[in-house]
RNA sequence: GGAGGAAUGGCAGAGUGGUCGAAUGCGGCGGUCUUGAAAACCGUUGUUCGCGCGAGCGGACCGGGGGUUCGAAUCCCUCUUCCUCCGCCA
């Protein structure tokens, strides 16, 4: 979230720039800095009165020990009066700053400003693309029929075990699958990055600090009995494991990445848009994550998109770059990277990774600071992060584009994961 | 799952109702000494909110939340986590 000084010293700059995002809630804005004034208010006469009943109650202890209960006596019916005020003005401070944090949390993050205004996806920018768009054979398939023509991917047996959106990944589809998982990885470990294996659930704090929390609680598994959330990205846990850290500087930038399932529940998702692998409940996704000093976020931001399009030209995709347009930003995000590859079986282009620049808003909710040199009061870092890749699309896009009437060519890339004798699906 | 014990500053570890935001040690930072370093010695060393131009002042924080009390690190309730023992288990 955007920290109440930010938004004191900013608050033109704010409403303008949430237009872009299309939040047109200038009064939220401005209640929160009245509710603000509100709190210093309560707060400088919380201060006095507590500071008066530290003083009193000194005061009484003295009195006990040298001998004077009376007077001690005395003076502890003055405490009442002033007791019975501190706790109203208690109560009204605590709530509010309940009113802040609730509202602070409904505001999101502010637009860098190269993101371009827009409603829709239509309004995105095209940043670059590359790769060659295939020109397939006659009687083409898309994934979904390829994954069934050569029992890779079996949809009704996830329906069977699950219900629709868990597809089911055998013999060389479960292969493929561990295959790209194993090449994300080394591709991110190589450029430097650390790799963890989270949890695959989280609690309420985690949830919070990256952003899903509370606003998009509809879109996570919610195991209620235990209070806990299946993860939607490797993004939560690994991000979190910085919550509440002031971090040296000298550790900056931190590059880490993990492979997770993810759990979606796509509430309101349905048609063409998530036939066969295009969208599903669980889904395979390898994820890189930075923190770093506020000045190289955008640098590093550059530096993951360079990363992730390396992977999609050695896989041998047709992808495009996009900067997400304002209306299409997430909440938390200040400028996102979409990439997309297209998947010649369906005509269609597909979402593969989102990379993001959250600049100090995850910060600011995980709390999550750096010490600079000389300085006394920690600063916020910076958080990013991105997919490198999500596997689904990717695999939907291979066995599409790759496809020929003899089977199904793997990436060269792939061939030493996937084992001798499988450069071409049968 | 059952029974017991514990949670204090970067770490270790005192403190069991009153000048305790917290002894002491280690670590960190600054200094004296030294050609330099080590040792020794001296000083310093958490987070956070508010008021003030400022020097500075006040408040909160001893795992989280609530309570008792004039006053809570200390007593009570509750949650979480860790440890020990028993049970179960890949």
């Amino acid at each position: 979230m955007l920290t109440i000084q930010f938004i004191r010293e900013n608050r033109e700059r704010v409403i303008k720039r949430l237009e872009v995002k299309r939040f047109k809630q200038p009064e939220l804005i401005d209640r929160i800095i009245e509710r603000d004034n509100d709190r210093r208010t309560l707060q400088v006469k919380t201060n006095e009165l507590q500071a008066e009943m530290n003083q009193l109650s000194k005061e009484i202890g003295f009195l006990f020990k040298s001998g004077e209960p009376e007077k001690a006596k005395e003076m502890k019916e003055r405490t009442s009066s002033i007791k019975a005020e501190l706790e109203t003005f208690e109560r009204d401070l605590q709530d509010a700053n309940t009113d802040l944090n609730s509202w602070l949390v409904q505001v999101p993050n502010i637009p860098h400003q190269t993101v371009p205004p827009g409603n829709t996806e239509a309004d995105n920018k095209l940043i670059r693309e590359g790769g060659r768009v295939p020109e397939l054979h006659e009687g083409a398939l898309p994934h979904w029929e390829l994954g069934t023509k050569y029992n890779l991917i079996d949809f009704d047996l996830g329906v069977k075990i699950t219900g629709g959106g868990f597809p089911v990944f055998r013999g060389l589809g479960a292969r493929l699958q561990r295959a790209l998982i194993s090449y994300f990885l080394d591709h991110n470990i190589q450029a430097g990055y650390e790799e963890y294996l989270p949890p695959l659930l989280v609690n309420e704090e985690s949830g919070f600090g990256t952003g899903q929390l509370p606003d998009k609680e509809g879109q996570m598994y919610h195991v209620t009995e235990d209070n806990l959330y299946l993860i939607p990205t490797a993004e939560v846990p690994i991000t979190n494991i910085y919550r509440d850290v002031i971090l040296n500087p000298e550790e900056l930038p931190i590059k880490n990445t993990a492979y997770t399932p993810c759990f979606r529940r796509e509430a309101g998702s349905y048609g063409k848009d998530v036939r066969g692998l295009n969208r599903v409940h669980q889904f395979d996704k390898v994820e890189i994550v930075q923190i770093c000093h506020p000045t190289q976020s955008y640098s590093a931001l550059e530096e993951m998109v360079n990363h992730v399009e390396q992977l999609l030209i050695n896989l041998g995709l047709p992808y495009r770059i996009v900067q997400l347009c304002g209306g299409d930003l997430s909440f938390t995000s200040a400028l996102t990277y979409d990439f997309e590859v297209y998947a010649a079986g369906q005509d269609k282009w597909l979402e593969v990774s989102s990379v993001s620049n959250f600049e100090s808003y995850q910060a600011n909710r995980l709390k999550l600071r750096y010490r600079e040199p000389g300085k006394k009061r920690p600063r916020l870092a910076h958080t990013l992060n991105g997919s490198s890749l999500a596997l689904p699309r990717i695999i939907a896009a291979l066995m599409e584009n790759f496809q020929t009437p003899d089977g199904i060519k793997v990436p060269e890339v792939l061939h030493s994961y996937m084992g001798p004798g499988n450069e071409i699906i049968k």
